[in-house]
DNA sequence: TTGTATGTAAACAAATTGTAAACAAAATTA
DNA sequence: TAATTTTGTTTACAATTTGTTTACATACAA
């Protein structure tokens, strides 16, 4: 189900369009103004977001700079919502990285028709069974790692540590999330086991790649 | 201990669920109808509202909208309990405002699996995992905090401590009210060493970010 | 001025992580 | 099945990072 972050600071643009998208089966998150709107996405990870282009607090073509300087957001959908005389901010608004504009006042046929299309054109698969980050690449279903291109055995630990790390990479893990995830909730390990695995991984991918966070846990750099 | 409250017509399906839940460690309260569910909603305030939807009196969905109405439990969870067959009912309860639904018959396992699944979410939710004030922002799954866009290394304490001012911007926090949630209750540190952190952090950030609010204690800028 | 609260550099203490090497378990091969 | 190889775990200690205190400086208000 795809998720929606619609983000206004009138209440009842933002049930009105609620309401048209989700009786189409969108899952719809809502946001009163941009920073809400900022923390929402990286909260929920929408794969569109409708924004107003004016707001308080923080209008809708700086939280658009912002999430576009996000590595993480380089590539959701923004729709901007736009008074249809305002010609010039359509400007402003694909400037700022949006990628398309609905005009006030918004019809709900046209509204949802627009919605499809937008996501139709960018469509992407979510069930991976292959990463790629940086120099390295990981396929699940042939369980390799090639790193640089080339082919690196890793063992299955090893491997399942990697899957952990890259599936969402520059987020922290604890050795608790890695030991529930990679070996699971009724084993133990030592605590010094995770390191000797991570320092493994070190070894065959290039150093710093994973970085340390004292404290906390490990993380792919962004 | 999460507090559920069960409301169905049929005590032995009260029993059961209250048996079930019980035994997973949470607290149980019962209603027989919508209306007494109604009343003991703003009694105990539970977390969680388990309803079946057809009842006497008042049946869940009724029951369900009358809750959601209240702006003091407008965030609580309602979870339904629906016949295996009456699919249109489903839509009629997400409509009303519920949050899931189990189909009967009921395997206990499964309920207190949703159940989980549903109060973890929903805690997660509930959590903000990003902030931004100014040009500052923490980003809690990254452990990474970012000023003017660039990324700066946060220690741990330091890291906590920003993210308690930076949670409510412009609120004065004690030294009392930092020492808790940044170091916990149990735990003496002198006094000096809120100030040490303090001081780390203004390096790091622009100067007078945190300002000094001399015998009480500090606060972001607005 | 005097007293109180805060700032700060530096020393010190504690906690966390890195790592080599030994050991154990599992998988593979002969 | 036994031997061999690979993978996984632990240990013990080193290295590093982080956290705390100390001792004194500074600012500010009464």
């Amino acid at each position: 189900m795809k998720k929606i972050l619609i983000v206004d600071d009138e209440p009842d643009i933002l049930e009105f369009l609620s309401y048209n998208l989700q009786k189409e089966g969108f899952k719809i998150y809502t946001a009163s103004d941009g920073k809400i709107g900022l923390e929402k996405t990286n909260k929920y990870k929408p794969d569109l977001i409708i924004a107003d282009v004016m707001m308080p607090n923080m209008d809708g073509i700086e939280m658009c700079e912002k999430i576009r300087s996000n590595k993480d957001f380089d590539s959701v959908l923004i729709l901007f919502l736009t008074a249809r005389s305002e010609d010039y901010t359509h400007i402003a608004v694909l400037e700022s990285g949006a990628d398309d504009f609905i005009s006030k006042p918004i019809k709900p046929k046209l509204l949802v028709i627009k919605v499809k299309s937008i996501l139709r054109r960018f469509e992407i698969d979510n069930k991976k069974t292959f990463y790629c980050h940086k120099e390295v690449e990981l396929d699940i279903a042939k369980h390799c790692v090639k790193i640089n291109g080339k082919d690196v055995p890793f063992a299955r630990k090893e491997f399942d540590l990697l899957k952990l790390l890259i599936s969402t990479p520059g987020k922290v893990f604890t050795r608790g999330d890695i030991l529930e995830q990679v070996w699971g909730t009724d084993i133990y390990v030592g605590d010094r086991t995770i390191d000797v695995h991570i320092n493994r991984l070190r070894d065959k991918i290039y150093q710093d790649y994973i970085k340390t966070i004292k404290g906390i846990g490990y993380k792919l750099t962004d």
